[in-house]
DNA sequence: CACTCTTGGAGAAACGTATCTCCACAGACC
DNA sequence: GGTCTGTGGAGATACGTTTCTCCAAGAGTG
């Protein structure tokens, strides 16, 4: 009898056949320790190639799969990261709610896999029913509010968090962010280019850092400009009353001759808003609205759309955090998770670094300037989507 | 000395401040055992209300976390699901590509953390990169093809799997789909009724049941009222051929008056292209999509569409999984789970249980009954969207 | 020959929890 | 007084890895 056998010998003799196989079992069957058997699958110590490949091989026959709890026991990584959406309302899941996210989401899970880490979707609230039971290795959190209990209480737990949009009081790893002001001074430049006189803006009545920095630079645009804001808020997290908000916008006294829209649906709100007072676009009613969908290229007119880039924002935030984790400094290649466990390089004095990433105004009929000739029906060429 | 301290006195001298509060820390500050700490805080154990709140409370101080791998080392449970999409092209990710999906997903992560499950989402594809280092507890798997070695891979390891879509000879636990062939049929029987008298179907090349089953109700269909088949296929995962596709449509010379698009953006495709050729809708052209968007409810005409309701679809298949996970028999509320771990009940013979949703027609004009007055810019109250 | 390296690999100690087993003790009962 | 019963809680083990430490044996070296 091998030592090996020796050391996996004390399983209990009933219904071995049902239990999965361990470790143990390829170590017996290969006639080798459990130290030979991890090292040949994790291609770690010195072994010949000739007992590498047969550990390799006796593990296959046996269907062998390492067990990922004990992994991650043993290792504290899990190869897991948490990915919430903390503003937009109180609802459960507003997550994917809108393309922004949802295209978010999807790059940030393919970097995520890319490099060897798996993200799980979790909501902002509720507390411990299901945070406490992961294993998480770090967490991206997007638009988190003023001073997140959310962040400060994984920040507590020592897991790094990266953000999408500048924390206001968060301690956070890092954030990632557009830059929203020059995002918004760009369109309203653009859209007095166009001809505009009176531009309006169709804002949001919650307090993320992207609703409250657009809504600033509208606001110290039109102080340097000189025209009087003309602008409505709306709850932007409720589908309803976006149509809503837009026609108010339409039916002011002051109505605008140009409106941009900071919410993805404000593009077909303000276009049948328009129908109904009436308004031909671009001639009486200039359109841009933001948002990642491409029904703007093809709606009637197609209508002038910024793009955050939000599979920029996902993968660049997922690899802040990843470097992070790993304790690799992108800029040095340093490996400083040897010197010091991961959870405690958040703890620097100074704001947390920053990056911010430009947007793309992606120009249509709705902003072009102004013409005599109608825009109903222009002809187009059949490959043009 | 105290037991409970001499048994955590094995930890090293150095550093210990660093390190965070485990349960051994609990039970030295609180003056009892591991047992009595593990007891108290998962609600078992037979122990005074005293004891309770006094090993709460110090667990509390010492913002003790329990570690969620080593649990699930001990109780074989994570609590995390996997969340898979196997069709649609050979795209590492055309996951969220489409609202279906999106909203799928969406209710998915809701009903599972409803259950204090969370979803993690994962390629189809890249076999043991990722999916060997995460302990699932089970797996959902949206539109597997025919015999997916992804579901027989994890049929194997014991993890329960279950199927949105209908499986071809996949060994799934169970599976949930929409009853498509209905659907088809009910479309077909609609637009017959609003005058259709030659009906085209844009559809996909792949082949998974969803674009499968719907192309063969057509075919039957047009086999029983003696329709000659109009169809066009192009790859679903490119978002450029639909247009394309579209556009070939309607440039046959057997031109159909009417048209069923069974994918999301085939609405707007076939409106541009109806556009292009000077179809009215729904003058000259009757139109159905399959989609979940409510962006065809203010294009312009609305276009009628088919909603798979996959929220309900998501909620479904998620808890089919966790009770086959838990071992709940939903009919009987028998824990089979304490007589056969859960990895072997899908092993009965005979095919796996499944359940057949209903779908929902949204009519809008794009379907109206002919008549003869214009449609263009029908007068509407501001209130509707 | 005595010694140092190098190679190949075994042993055992964690990782942090849940839980099974069992013991001490106090009161009840005959 | 002795047995039984219920209460409160301690001890120890197992979950399945990774990894640190260390040993044996052969190869080179003076």
């Amino acid at each position: 009898m091998t030592a090996a056998a020796n050391q996996s010998g004390r399983r209990p003799t009933t219904s071995r056949r049902l239990e999965r196989a361990g470790i143990r079992d390829v170590a017996a069957a290969a006639g080798v320790s459990i130290t030979t058997v991890s090292d040949a699958l994790n291609g770690k110590g010195r072994l010949p190639d000739e007992t590498r490949s047969r550990v390799r091989e006796v593990a296959e026959r046996l269907g062998y799969r390492p067990s990922a709890a004990a992994r991650t026991l043993r290792t504290g990584r899990s190869g897991l990261i948490g990915l919430t959406v903390t503003t937009y309302g109180e609802e459960p899941f507003t997550f994917t709610e809108f393309a922004y996210f949802a295209e978010m989401a999807r790059a940030a899970t393919s970097a995520a896999l890319g490099r060897g880490y798996a993200l799980v979707v979790l909501p902002a609230s509720s507390r411990h029913d299901v945070w406490g039971n992961i294993a998480l290795d770090g967490t991206v959190v997007i638009d988190p509010p003023d001073q997140d209990p959310l962040v400060s209480e994984l920040y507590r737990s020592g897991v790094p968090v990266v953000s999408d949009g500048k924390p206001g009081n968060c301690p956070v790893t890092a954030w990632v962010d557009n830059d929203h002001e020059a995002a918004v001074l760009g369109i309203l430049d653009h859209l007095s280019e166009a001809g505009a006189r009176r531009i309006g803006l169709l804002t949001g009545t919650s307090t993320d850092t992207y609703t409250r920095l657009s809504t600033e630079a509208y606001l110290g645009w039109c102080g340097k400009v000189g025209q009087e804001p003309v602008y409505e808020a709306y709850p932007a997290h409720d589908p309803a009353a976006g149509a809503v908000a837009a026609d108010r916008l339409l039916a002011r006294p002051d109505r605008p001759d140009a409106v941009y829209g900071l919410f993805d649906p404000n593009g077909t709100d303000l276009l049948a808003a328009a129908r109904r007072y009436g308004l031909r676009v671009p001639d009486d009613l200039l359109l841009v609205c933001c948002s990642e969908s491409d029904v703007y290229a093809a709606t009637e007119p197609p209508i002038t759309t910024l793009s955050l880039k939000p599979r920029r924002i996902g993968t660049t935030v997922v690899n802040l955090l990843i470097d992070a984790i790993e304790g690799v400094d992108s800029g040095t290649g340093v490996d400083i998770a040897r010197l010091f466990p991961p959870r405690f390089r958040t703890a620097g004095n100074g704001p947390p670094p920053g990056t911010l990433m430009p947007t793309e105004l992606i120009v249509r009929a709705s902003s072009q300037p102004r013409s005599p000739r109608t825009t109903i029906n222009p002809p187009r060429p059949p490959g043009e989507v």
